[in-house]
DNA sequence: CGCTTTTGACCGGCGC
DNA sequence: GCGCCGGTCAAAAGCG
């Protein structure tokens, strides 16, 4: 079904990306999901089956299903048509309520029976908590390890296309992991798989010099691994990511423990420019900058005041509560992703696909820098007219979803429905529409990963989980449009997406989530 | 008293 | 070489 209008639902036709949503949201909260299904329903029948949906309850795989339904639909429900209805955060808690009573009614009011699932629903919580924190962990090497990948296959792909354009890389990240910036890297022979020919002739090169003096070359190699590693290291500092959001307290709370060592007015703004340091952690690089840090934006700041920017720099390299999980694994993989794409044989083909898969919503969420010192992405967790008048933004066709809301605004009243808020790079000059061919069964791996994050940060950073929700469904189902999946490779637009909201007037939040 | 914040000084990169 | 500017340091001040 194209569309399932019915006032005050978030409709959507869940199509596989919005089924990895639902995992999504099981990797990142405790949440569980209400869906109204209008499940093969014809239309003039307006009923809809109410089934809920437990995320943790199967054995906590991370899958969701359909753990009850009214009685009055028995027919089957197709994933296909389902509805989904977002909850206010302050109901994610009862669902499991819900549930049991249903059970309970049933079953015929076992209290024993229901102590007992009370009790073994407290234990499963526990272990969410602790599987969530460890699912983060390893997301984010995941997303390190398909970063690299991608990097090496848009090279592999770009260098089929076009073997004169562009130079070779000086240094190529091969690696389990960006946060281990201080592992050698054995790039040689990945160097050798990426197909470079300029590559391979130099590595024949080395080869003989290798065959005529083996201890030589085997030192040279140290010293460049260590090279590499300290390259590396200082890329993987200088790589930024800059998240914007309303917020009316002087800094956005992230989970961390940050400690201020220096605030310098900037040139030209009026908004003084805070420095902190993650103390977590002896050691700890991590720092943020909090203020207005570009240029461009000094004059939004005079109009409005409320948008904070915070930019993070660097990995921890300690254990992060699980409150700041979301952000740092963010903010991490999105730096490596960037760095993956910004090294010197980046091309515009690769650095488009990497706008768009460190964050499927990035043509309308996420700016890629590269004209500023450092490479720096740019999650907009605003809204508003200031965004609406972005040049880039008006260029764009429209968004191929809609977000009407009961106001009857036309601004969404989301906290941070995707938005692009300015491109500075030399990326703005690329398409980020879906028309640029993209192998699809290659990105959708990344891309899942990536949302998950994008997502998650975007949750991080509203402590009105409804909000962010919404936003977050919106840059899901719109965001890649059809070039993610081969099953939508047809070109009919199988993901719009219609949402209204039936329940909060949710004006913009503030950030501040401590 | 210990920790955090403030703030002026200092340093390095960059452009002219 | 010089000045500007962003970023950091570290001593002093503030705070609980």
């Amino acid at each position: 079904m194209d569309k399932a209008h019915d006032g005050g639902l978030v409709a959507l036709d869940a199509s596989p990306r919005a089924l990895s949503f639902l995992n999504l949201l099981a990797l990142h909260s405790t949440t569980t999901a209400t869906m109204d299904a209008a499940a093969a329903v014809p239309p003039q029948q307006k009923r809809r089956a109410s089934v809920e949906v437990d995320f943790f309850s199967d054995d906590k795989k991370k899958k969701a299903r359909v753990v009850s339904a009214e009685p009055d639909h028995h027919h089957e429900i197709k994933k296909e048509d389902l509805t989904i209805n977002l909850l206010p955060a302050g109901n994610n808690n009862n669902n499991n309520t819900s549930r049991r009573k249903d059970e309970d009614s049933r079953s015929g009011n076992n209290t024993t029976e229901l102590s007992s699932m009370q009790a073994e629903l407290g234990r499963m919580n526990e272990e969410n908590q602790r599987l969530r924190g460890m699912l983060a962990q390893v997301n984010n090497s995941y997303q390190a390890l398909q970063m690299h990948l991608v990097a090496l296959q848009m090279q592999q792909q770009q260098r089929g296309k076009d073997m004169t354009m562009t130079p070779p890389r000086r240094h190529l990240i091969v690696g389990p992991s960006s946060d281990h910036a201080d592992e050698p890297s054995n790039n040689s022979s990945t160097e050798e798989a990426a197909g470079s020919p300029r590559r391979s002739t130099s590595s024949t090169g080395k080869q003989l010099e290798g065959e005529q003096s083996p201890h030589h070359h085997h030192q040279e190699q140290e010293q460049q691994q260590q090279q590499q590693a300290q390259d590396q290291a200082a890329a993987m500092r200088k790589a930024r990511v800059s998240v914007r959001a309303r917020s009316e307290a002087p800094i956005i709370a992230d989970g961390c423990q940050w400690r201020k060592y220096g605030q310098k007015m900037a040139k030209g703004n009026p908004c003084p420019r805070a420095y902190y340091r993650c103390t977590m952690a002896n050691g700890c690089p991590v720092r943020k900058q909090v203020g207005q840090t570009h240029l461009s934006q000094v004059q939004r700041c005079a109009e409005d005041q409320s948008i904070l920017i915070t930019t993070y720099e660097g990995t921890h390299n300690h254990q992060l509560p699980p409150a700041a999980m979301a952000m740092a694994s963010t903010t991490s993989a999105a730096a490596s992703m960037l760095l993956s794409g910004s090294m010197p044989s980046t091309d515009g083909v690769a650095s488009n696909f990497l706008a768009r898969t460190v964050l499927p919503c990035s043509s309308s969420m996420a700016t890629i820098s590269a004209s500023a010192p450092f490479p720096t992405v740019t999650l907009d967790l605003t809204n508003g007219p200031a965004n609406a008048a972005m040049p880039l933004n008006a260029a764009r066709p429209p968004p191929q979803f809609h977000v009407p809301l009961p106001g009857g605004g036309a601004a969404p009243a989301f906290a941070m429905p995707p938005q692009l808020l300015y491109n500075q790079s030399r990326f703005s000059g690329l398409q980020m529409s879906s028309d640029t061919p993209v192998d699809g069964a290659r990105t959708i791996a990344p891309l899942l990963a990536d949302t998950v994050s994008a997502a998650a940060a975007a949750i991080t950073a509203d402590p009105n989980f409804t909000v962010a929700l919404a936003a977050a469904i919106t840059s899901i189902i719109g965001g890649g449009g059809g070039g993610h999946g081969q099953q939508h490779a047809t070109g009919n637009n199988n993901n719009n997406v219609t949402t209204s909201s039936n329940h909060t007037t949710s004006n913009n939040t503030n950030s501040e989530t401590q």
